[in-house]
DNA sequence: TCAAAAGTGTTTGTACTACACCCATGC
DNA sequence: GCATGGGTGTAGTACAAACACTTTTGA
């Protein structure tokens, strides 16, 4: 069997979107560059793929050591060529989003490297390369994946009041969802499941507390909403 | 600015898997290997991707060189990344799917080179590298993305019965849809247009023309349709 | 006039929408 | 007891599912 040599290849860099939930908001994890280019500039983190590597590999790779983070959701995005999408020469960016909890890491602010930052994704600053792109799509795919996959058991702690998940949804969709109609659709999904403790020290009525059903796989519900 | 030297990085492949509807019949264009690995053997169409080019430039090339085939609708499926996946070293697979009206082309049996041949999709021969995989993930999009999309257009001719949409459905979907409810939604949703002809020289009853509605964009109808 | 396929309509049930009211809690 | 958020219920509606009849054509 002839074999090929590896030998003048475009270059393939893994990239991510890492998406966190924290206050009421969607952010998302920027890398403020220390060289060039774009040096000083904010990128999504990303790194180039090692001979041997996987792109999940490389994605945990990436988290690990530049954030510390590890076990995330993960999941494939799109493969981006623009062949001017790098300065320094030809380079394949196979792009990967993350979710992430925030709390359940103690990557809020001021815990991280300081290169590192979250930013409300209607509030990013300019990005290097084409990562302004491959952010949009990925905001575009986390719109489209909550409808049909339990995003929210990612991005939420391990139990969480029904107000919770129905402002994680207004505001990954960034429209309004009727509350009461929210609550039905999702309890009659049987998407999550009622811990039957409340959560305490409210000055309101203490809201019920829920967990997601695990048994629950992926297109096993739909949620029904208009989307514009 | 540092450049990077682009030396020992693993080949890239671009990989297409080419659907065609003929005969009611959904069928993916095949290639039978002249070389080792996998001699003899079926794999799906597919290249290296060449320094400067970018992935639907190859898809181009590939489709017009190795079975005259140009200007197809064409998406990109996924990235495969598997290290044992190409015998010969560390190749990363970038996949397309393609849509083809085999009518319209003149690729049916017989008018191709004889190493290329249509395949029905649940009849396929053992593939070559991890072809099997790449393959099934199309069918999976395909069946997800004609429920939003008129991918009739691309498989059918330009005009066309009722009856040959609805049973490209059902071939597609594997599963019977009701003829007069699917009717009514497709109608409704203004996916096609009425084009006043009629087929002539059945033995029954003379069906009317469609023809597309190229008005409609993208995520414009949805057909609900309960998929197991 | 008969068989086969194409066109049309009706009923039923489900589930989404748009609402209003009561309940629990801390101050 | 009152303000605030949390839990529950209901009427109207839209649309999908299930189903039957009529029309057109060639033989």
């Amino acid at each position: 069997m002839k074999t090929f040599n590896s030998y003048k290849n475009p270059a393939i860099a893994v990239d991510l979107v890492v998406f966190g939930y924290h206050d009421k908001v969607l952010s998302a994890l920027l890398l403020n560059r220390n060289e060039e280019p774009f040096k000083d500039g904010w990128t999504l983190p990303g790194s180039f793929l090692q001979m041997e590597e996987t792109f999940r590999a490389a994605c945990s790779r990436i988290l690990q050591t530049k954030m510390g983070l590890s076990d995330l959701f993960l999941e494939q995005l799109y493969s981006f060529d623009d062949p001017a999408r790098d300065p320094r020469g030809r380079v394949i960016s196979v792009a990967y989003y993350a979710l992430i909890n925030p709390h359940a890491f103690n990557v809020v602010a001021g815990k991280m490297a300081n290169d590192v930052k979250w930013f409300p994704v209607n509030k990013l600053p300019r990005l290097g390369f084409d990562h302004k792109v491959i952010f949009k799509t990925a905001v575009e795919r986390l719109k489209a994946k909550i409808l049909y996959y339990p995003v929210g058991f990612e991005l939420l702690n391990d139990t969480f009041t029904m107000t919770e998940l129905h402002e994680l949804y207004e505001c990954v969709l960034g429209i309004d969802i009727d509350r009461r109609n929210f609550r039905r659709k999702i309890l009659d999904a049987g998407y999550i499941i009622n811990t039957g403790t409340k959560r305490a020290g409210l000055k309101n009525r203490h809201p019920e507390l829920y967990t997601f059903n695990k048994k629950l796989g992926e297109n096993q519900f739909q949620l029904h909403i208009q989307i514009e």
